[in-house]
RNA sequence: GCGGUAGUAGCUCAGCUGGAUAGAGCAACGGAUUUCUAAUCCGUGGGUCGGGGGUUCAAGUCCCUCCUACCGUGCCA
């Protein structure tokens, strides 16, 4: 039984034996996907283009692997094969198939171990969130964390070894007027209670002063020279500069419970840009151009011309020489097999020349390429369909961001909570209210931003983000919420070893439910190859709502201790994969709400 | 100019990389409640998948061509 962990993996390999058996050609691919519920639970569309590819006919290559399939007398007690339309294979599982596989896999920790080999041998560098120094987190910061983060789960859930890198922009052209400021304007008590919000406001400030006094520029750049060339003045104004930068940003990762591997900012390969030019001139790759050093594809189509540009004509360098840097530093140092960036779609060329680039450095150098994933989002726009911001025009902080979501959640639950009251059902304690407004709020942000798909802008709308209805992060805490109030009215011993005492599922509501929850493992691994976490989001939607259905429909608690224990037992793993799959999101699950 | 990402129900979005009669949620309307938490469930109506052409057994999905929005395109990151 442990090998239908994966049920397409196991269909496809099972598909693929019989086709090799009906002596078909080794072009032959299963092609294995979910069926329409009409259908069966699996489909195998391969017949049809091998067909095609054949000039055979696809019903009869099709009968040709259904015949064999049917000779397997272990296949054919599990699963009911049939043959339809213009030549697709159907698999629907049976009811006591349905009822295996939920006892035995049953748990979040057999799910977790089940899951392992998904992903194993891999190591991944994730690059994430990566702000610049010296400014408050926005909005705009916000898709990079919370996607990010979400992809770290989800590979270590499947396996992976990840390394979780913040490669803040800590040694850019900034920090020549953010010095000149802050020598002259600093406010401690400010700098103490929020250095974030400091930082910004005299990095604003030598900005401003330096569009009005050319002194203030050439003062200005002089610190930024000083800073260059390791001045150590500079570089102990830099390195506290940069503590209370990062203590700042901590602070609001805190609010989301994210933490960090590394802070690899950029300063950090600043003394490694030496070798990337010395490199890149030997191997052949680097060109002097209009007295920059630049890099050109001549077999691409757009980058045959324009240039990725990694040493500025007055020798300085630049964000390529650094990502160049920390591209081989995390193949080197980290031997990654596999390094994600988590961005701003808007950055798509830069990190496509970098990928072509690496790619043919390693190859010159002789060193491997490790898999490379720019993973990319859309903007979050306003309701007036512009990028989002504040009544002032200035980006929504973060911290503000969140206490609005929670603060709106809180009333909610009040009222809730007040209804209860009214109608003599056991209230939330005062505890319980706090604490499950902060779930609901972050988590609230949270479900909006991943379950959309991330590669579209979306629009922000408060109504929507907290609304509490259709495809949100209430609606599927309160799922759980649900099963656990059911758990409460037993003992923890009786909710042992249920599927021992199980009868057989049977009902349309029961039978939805379980086909539902062995969908989980397809789905995990569609969302970690396509590093999509919007399709975990609408499965766990789905299995919510087919619990729903299953809840109102089917009473649990009965007089009947095998239909008892037969429906305790799909609440069970109802409540693992939900648990689950809500913690690969990075959010908790309430027991009271 | 070149290139990228989008355009699907009134609104917000899915659509598993070419599969069977295009799906959800919200909003609208009709129903279910002596509750294992109704923050729920069941049902009804709603579509020229931006327009046009093409490829094939099969196109929302692929190729061409227009239209619209946002974005990138040599010294910011």
């Amino acid at each position: 039984m442990q090998d239908w962990f994966d049920l397409a993996k196991k269909m496809d390999s099972l598909v693929l034996e019989a086709a090799a058996t009906a002596g078909l050609e080794d072009t032959f691919t299963a092609d294995i996907r979910t069926a329409d519920p009409r259908f069966g639970d699996l489909q195998a569309n391969g017949a049809l283009p091998y067909a095609k590819r054949n000039k055979a006919n696809p019903r009869q290559i099709g009968q040709s692997i259904v015949d064999l399939l049917e000779k397997n007398e272990d296949l054919t007690s599990k699963v009911e094969i049939t043959l339809s339309g213009p030549g697709f294979i159907n698999f629907k599982f049976k009811a006591d198939f349905l009822q295996d596989w939920l006892k035995t896999f049953s748990g979040s920790e057999q799910l977790k171990k089940a899951a392992a080999h998904l992903q194993e041998n891999e190591t991944v560098v994730v690059d994430y969130s990566s702000p610049n120094t010296a400014k408050q987190m926005h909005i705009g910061h916000l898709r990079s964390l919370i996607i990010g983060e979400s992809i770290c789960k989800l590979l270590a859930f499947c396996g992976a070894k990840v390394i979780r890198d913040n490669h803040i922009g800590d040694w850019g052209t900034a920090y020549g007027r953010l010095f000149y400021a802050y020598k002259r304007f600093l406010d401690e008590e400010n700098l103490e209670a929020n250095p974030l919000g400091e930082l910004e406001r005299l990095y604003k400030l030598g900005s401003k002063l330096a569009t009005e006094d050319e002194e203030v520029v050439k003062e200005s750049r002089e610190e930024l020279v000083k800073l260059q060339s390791e001045d150590p003045e500079a570089m102990a104004l830099w390195e506290q500069v940069n503590g209370h930068s990062i203590d700042g940003i901590k602070r609001v990762y805190e609010l989301f419970d994210i933490s960090f591997d590394h802070y690899l900012g950029e300063s950090f390969y600043r003394n490694m840009v030496e070798q990337v030019y010395k490199e890149l001139e030997e191997s052949g790759l680097g060109e002097e151009s209009e007295g920059a050093w630049v890099v050109f594809h001549p077999e691409h189509k757009r980058y045959a011309t324009q240039p990725f540009m990694y040493r500025k004509s007055d020798g300085a360098s630049n964000y390529a020489t650094t990502d160049l840097a920390t591209m081989l530093y995390r193949a080197e140092h980290f031997k990654a097999s596999s390094i994600i960036i988590e961005t701003d779609f808007r950055q798509k060329d830069h990190f496509e020349q970098l990928e072509l680039t690496t790619q043919k450095w390693f190859e010159k150098t002789g060193r491997t390429f490790p898999k490379f994933s720019h993973v990319f989002h859309g903007t979050i726009m306003g309701e007036n369909g512009k990028a989002m911001a504040s009544r002032t025009g200035e980006p929504v902080l973060l911290k503000d961001l969140i206490a609005e979501s929670i603060e709106r959640a809180e009333k909610i639950v009040r009222e809730k909570n007040d209804e209860k009251i009214a109608k003599g059902q056991a209230a939330l304690a005062e505890e319980e209210i706090v604490a499950a407004a902060k779930v609901i709020g972050t988590s609230s942000i949270r479900y909006a931003e991943l379950s959309q798909n991330r590669t579209s802008d979306y629009v922000f709308a408060w109504d929507k983000l907290l609304s509490f209805e259709g495809n949100t992060a209430p609606y599927l805490l309160y799922a759980a919420t649900r099963i656990k109030s059911i758990f409460r009215n037993f003992e923890a011993a009786d909710l042992e070893n249920l599927a021992d005492k199980a009868s057989n599922i049977e009902t349309d509501e029961e039978l939805a439910l379980a086909r539902k929850i062995l969908g989980f493992v397809g789905v995990l691994q569609q969302t970690v190859e396509t590093l999509r976490p919007h399709l975990l989001c609408t499965y766990l939607f789905e299995l919510a709502g087919a619990y729903s259905s299953f809840y109102n429909a089917n009473k649990v608690i009965v007089p009947e201790a095998d239909i008892q224990s037969r429906r305790l037992m799909l609440c069970q793993r109802t409540l693992d994969v939900l648990e689950t799959g809500l913690g690969l999101l990075g959010i908790p699950t309430l027991e009271r709400m």
